[in-house]
DNA sequence: CAAATACGTAACCTACTGGTTACATATCTA
DNA sequence: TAGATATGTAACCAGTAGGTTACGTATTTG
């Protein structure tokens, strides 16, 4: 789970994600709109990768990137958790108010 | 939103914050479990006070620590986003599945 | 008031990050 | 087959993160 929130702790790697649910991508294209080198980009794929979140298939001299699903669960999971909690306080909030 | 995920990103700020959803808390009962040395909460609650994730208050001379809601909702939104994606892909699928 | 308590901040050290340049590799293409 | 294309890996570098020790400070408490 580290891993997974330290990806999406970079804006480049966010926006490397949001733009993939538009379809895969290859690596050459994902680095086009950003200022960052193709190396860079390629460090970047391999953290998401290492994370769970984007899968990559090679195909003759070029690479086809995806986004994969297992990753985000657990993160998602986790901040559900958080976010049952609020809820329970705002309930707690409600209840009061009502009396 | 840096911020954010970067400070979700450790799992000792991790544990932090699910024990808080326990009630409010001291830094000192909050290091206590932790091998980390109060100075180490210390900073860890500054990390999670600048991502918006808690509140610490003055009382004398103890501190009180307490979650805060502003910081999780972008965060929760955006992981939000990437499951909507999914949504639609698993959609599709079923779409395609019935034809 | 003096000592203890509950912190926070500063300085320092090591390890990791993200970026760059340089180079290697594989595969199309002319 | 020579050259261009698409990409990965290695080496290095500056900046940041997380931990520790040392020290400062505001309250309680005896």
């Amino acid at each position: 789970m580290d891993a997974v929130f330290s990806a999406l702790a970079d804006p480049t790697r966010r926006e490397i994600l949001r733009r993939l649910t538009d379809g895969r991508s290859r690596p050459t294209g994902l680095a086009a709109p950003f200022d960052a080198s193709l190396q860079a980009i390629s460090k970047h794929l391999r953290v998401l990768e290492a994370a769970g979140l984007v899968a990559r298939k090679r195909e003759g001299r070029t690479n086809h990137v995806e986004l994969k699903t297992a990753g985000f669960g657990e993160a998602a999971k986790w901040l559900d958790m958080m976010e049952r909690f609020w809820q329970r306080k705002l309930d707690a909030l409600a209840e009061r108010l009502e009396h």
